[in-house]
DNA sequence: GCTATATTTCGCCACATAACGAAATGAGAA
DNA sequence: TTCTCATTTCGTTATGTGGCGAAATATAGC
């Protein structure tokens, strides 16, 4: 009957076994980013952090929403963030003293003030 | 400076990320077990139970005791299950109605009731 | 000491996965 | 339409990981 529950169970955990994704889950927490954004903050390929992004997704970690060419991820809310909300917490209070996790935020900061080579000259004048 | 937190909680993920090492923490939650115990519901190689165990217990998830050719391991008590108690509060309530964890309950019970050919002689007569 | 046995360690194989670049996709701009 | 560009998909490669059996370890009993 219910061999989905484990199924979707180690979607979670697998999705939460990757520093990438935590980094991205974590980011997250300032609300809805651009792939860009996302991007230019983990210092990683393209592709590489779209493959990230579809796997938290298909575990229900995060949305997305497509607007124009550009994809926003954001936490997900209600009913969805419910059953991952315990996960969430805790993974905020375990890395909430992170070295990496803080300068994701402050690097985060100044992606969001759009300074000169970090975004593309398109992606600023969203 | 605090890059071990990030280690640490990667650490407690990746051990979550795999059905044997989850089978392994809520057969737990009935106490204490040996590991032919576990390995007998489990029904893996020792050896491959033995890594996952290591596995957990690197990650702090489960403790261990020795006694004579024995080995005990227990989920952990105080301020180490502190850790990751919501952790473990979010696996049970995840997989409260997971069909594969109902079954190893099940069997559980059997071996701990020691029907023969499940467990060795020299273990029956602990 | 020697034997038996529970557990761990080691070596190996098969498979999963994270990374990248290149190509494909999709939607706005020209 | 055609071009541009953000994002995704695909193919490849390197590394990680789960599984087993064999050998090593450790301890109880003789």
């Amino acid at each position: 009957m219910n061999s989905d529950t484990m199924r979707s169970t180690l979607r979670i955990t697998k999705a939460l076994s990757d520093i990438q994704r935590l980094r991205i889950l974590l980011m997250l927490r300032t609300g809805e980013l651009c792939v860009c954004q996302i991007i230019a903050v983990l210092g990683l390929a393209p592709s590489t952090v779209s493959k990230h992004l579809s796997v938290l997704s298909a575990a229900d970690l995060v949305i997305s929403r497509k607007e124009g060419r550009w994809a926003h991820y954001r936490l997900p809310d209600g009913a969805t963030y419910k059953a991952v909300k315990p996960m969430m917490k805790w993974l905020e209070e375990a890395l909430k003293n992170d070295d990496s996790i803080a300068k994701d935020e402050k690097k985060l900061q100044a992606v969001l003030e759009c300074p000169p080579g970090l975004i593309s000259e398109r992606q600023r004048r969203r």
